[in-house]
DNA sequence: ACAATATGCAGGTAAATGCCTGCATGTCAA
DNA sequence: TTGACATGCAGGCATTTACCTGCATATTGT
């Protein structure tokens, strides 16, 4: 996994709103996709090219059709290394702050 | 939590590892956290900036200096938003992949 | 007070981003 | 085969981003 892929593709709301998408309905092609987006085809393409290339979406050509999937491995590794992490500390983390605002 | 600052602010890997210099040894000054960047001390500002403004980082004053901690709790919604959901139906939509590859 | 230290603020620039239009290619169905 | 449909590709443009330099302000310790 490329953290840096993975986070710049879901530092975008018409991303995340695609992979929402997708959740609701996967497989779906890209011109069904476009129906619920407010912007060009095109935009759209680059924006899918993008969660392509950050391994999120994986698409199947099925004739002149273009399918989506979610792949939902990198938001699990994204869990893992980052989010994880923090959580088991994070009671303690939180402490950290307060014991300052406290003056020690 | 404003999701698109989280995801903005995690989507540089300057930022990213202010968070994990910041987990090594919580409550960092400015000062401190450059020593580890090699950047100007002007461009860790606005990186900090960022984080404090995404709630992923909070900020205490002491005298001259300013002391930085993590806050989990935008990384714990992330969570909850954005992995737990696709989590939840992991072995599925990989499944759904799977079987067009499979020809339906 | 004053020199050293820690941070804040104001621009300036090159590159990346997100949107678009226009045109090209490939596929299906009658 | 041919017109309609689904997607691909190239380029242009305004905004944002990430970095910098230069200078200002605030605090500390002697």
């Amino acid at each position: 996994m490329n953290a840096d892929d993975v986070f710049k593709a879901l530092a975008d709301p018409t991303r995340r709103r695609l992979l929402d998408l997708l959740y609701e309905k996967n497989g779906q092609t890209l011109g069904q996709l476009c129906e619920n987006l407010e912007m060009a085809r095109q935009s759209a393409t680059q924006h899918l090219g993008i969660l392509e290339a950050a391994n999120l979406v994986s698409t199947v050509r099925r004739g002149r059709e273009k399918l989506h999937f979610i792949n939902p491995v990198p938001l699990h590794e994204v869990y893992e290394r980052w989010v994880r992490k923090f959580e088991r500390q994070r009671l303690s983390l939180l402490h950290d702050l307060k014991k300052e605002l406290e003056g020690e």
